[in-house]
DNA sequence: TTGAAAGCGCTAACAT
DNA sequence: ATGTTAGCGCTTTCAA
């Protein structure tokens, strides 16, 4: 059977709560002699908390959730950028002594419905849209702190981590306007005005502004962030943009897709038409041209929500307000100057 | 404050007991209006049943573990191939109303203590090597159902899902004997005489073998399965292999940074050397030239082994023993017939 | 420095 | 068809 509390107590002599005190390293509630006894006994027993019972009655779950969309309850196909997050909050967690539970998420309920279940401490929602961020929230409990990730949601219980997007598109445009580049389609998810990828599309307009040239905001192309959609759009490109030399897409894979619909359809990159990407995934350099792009430190953001998020779980930190880490540009073989 | 089945029970006028029942869906133990009316009361009052009160009364927590490999506290990369795996896992989870608790073990313990600590129902361990899977199930109690995604470990408590390896290997051999190629080059992780790895080699050798050829069993080449270390190896394959005409590596990154290295050092792919991978990941589309390797089916794996993890948890089915997934052959272009 | 009592929210095992 | 009792293993609160 299971080792408890009382079975500790009981062969130490003492009182369940001794024992307890002395596992949760409350020192100052024991003696030296009391703690190390103890101490001995639960390795030998081989002690193991229940994390159950602390959680119903503390209150606390030392449990937090890393919740990411799930498009339906047939779905998960995680995007190569959440996946690259998770594995790093999932360790930062762990080096903190948190468990991760893992969700995927279908209706907006669910949040709140995990949330409460399971008592979790806080919460982190990697690459939701803002109204989604915002409807979960307006669910929750009050107390449960939560961290979205990659979102520009402003609201009283969410903070929030992303990458200067703004910055991005505007570092985009301008490493394409000093090739020389003028009739550049902006490429990425439908979007409203608000969240990661409108501050991407505001940022690349504003670079063309400050360089005093008008533009065609006609250069639009929304669609899926997936290769097969990226193959489809380089493919038509050149039919349906005829002046277009450059591309920005949103997001890594969709610009290689994009790649491969051009050279099939015998554009030349980056002779012809030049592209850059952004996140800039390990893939970037392992496809033919290299892909230049926006690269974010995606450790550093899970590792700062994963701060921010134990911060204000375990100090009730004055919320610091939302964090947005710096990107860079990385030009690699897909971009080149303007062919004359 | 949290709304209780007492609350219910209260507004409903009858015993908590009564209320589990109907949340619980126990049909049989309520008449048909106190379900209706309890039903009613808990949806407006926005009743959520606290997971951790359950688990710790009933013993059981409609949670699994999810454990991946983690090199120790300092990291969490999981494998293209694990992180592809755990999307479909989540998924099929939470169809079936299983919340997953996600984490690296970095040393052998963790898995019992995290399996005991929140008295999860069961264990799925992605792409252990055979020697770690029987080190925690050692520890394990002896209750816990757990299911080994990757591994041939065999013992008492652990059941299997994998892909037919063997037939990986072979297939793959098989296919480059055709083209001509007999200096094969095996590329891989270091293994011991158990495991994925060495099942694939042992079906790579059975094709020579079967084809009465003897194989250089120097051709062999042990290294992490990484793009980078691929490149390095394919940089330096020509001089210290110059026999070679063909590469066979056990993962698909693998073998497009040898492709790399191939490259760089003036060795064209696939009229000098042919390269075949492993895994199929969506990658292998996205390089130039695109990748020949064995395809597994890796949303049949992950729904596999939820089906037996769960099916053992609720049905207490028998074991029905080891579960191994056909694999086949996709030809793309960075395989051709060898030189002659 | 230590302990006793009460209860977190739920369910198993009997009653009725 | 419904209720009672007695915990699950732990922590909180108060007392010694």
């Amino acid at each position: 059977m299971r080792v408890t509390l009382k079975d500790i107590a009981q062969r130490a002599g003492v009182s369940t709560m001794t024992v307890s005190n002395v596992i949760n390293g409350n020192r100052a509630r024991a003696s030296p002699e009391t703690i190390e006894r103890i101490q001995q006994i639960a390795d030998e027993l081989g002690y193991v908390p229940s994390a159950s019972a602390r959680s119903l009655a503390a209150r606390t779950s030392r449990m937090v959730g890393v919740f990411v969309p799930a498009a339906d309850e047939e779905s998960l196909t995680i995007s190569p950028h959440n996946v690259a997050i998770i594995g790093q909050l999932e360790r930062e967690l762990r080096k903190r002594a948190y468990d991760v539970l893992l969700r995927g998420i279908a209706r907006p309920g669910e949040v709140a419905t995990a949330l409460r279940s399971w008592n979790l401490d806080g919460a982190l929602l990697l690459g939701f849209l803002d109204e989604e961020v915002a409807l979960f929230t307006a669910r929750s409990a009050g107390r449960t702190r939560i961290v979205a990730v990659d979102s520009y949601a402003d609201n009283p219980v969410t903070l929030g981590v992303r990458a200067d997007d703004h910055a991005g598109g505007r570092i985009a445009a301008e490493h394409l306007l000093a090739l020389g580049h003028r009739d550049v389609l902006f490429v990425g998810p439908r979007f409203s005005e608000a969240g990661v990828v409108w501050q991407r599309f505001e940022g690349f307009r504003c670079a063309f502004t400050a360089a005093g040239l008008e533009r065609d905001d006609r250069l639009v192309e929304l669609l899926n962030t997936t290769y097969d959609d990226g193959v489809t759009l380089g493919r038509r490109l050149r039919a349906d943009h005829p002046s277009v030399t450059a591309v920005f897409a949103t997001a890594d894979v969709l610009a290689i897709g994009i790649m491969e619909g051009l050279r099939e359809s015998g554009v030349r990159v980056p002779d012809d038409v030049s592209v850059v990407g952004f996140d800039d995934l390990d893939l970037c350099v392992y496809v033919r041209p290299t892909l230049t792009t926006i690269a974010q430190d995606i450790a550093a953001k899970a590792a700062t929500a994963v701060h921010m998020l134990v911060g204000e779980i375990e100090h009730e930190d004055q919320p610091s307000g939302p964090v947005t880490l710096g990107v860079h540009l990385v030009q690699r073989m897909s971009t080149g100057p303007v062919r004359t």
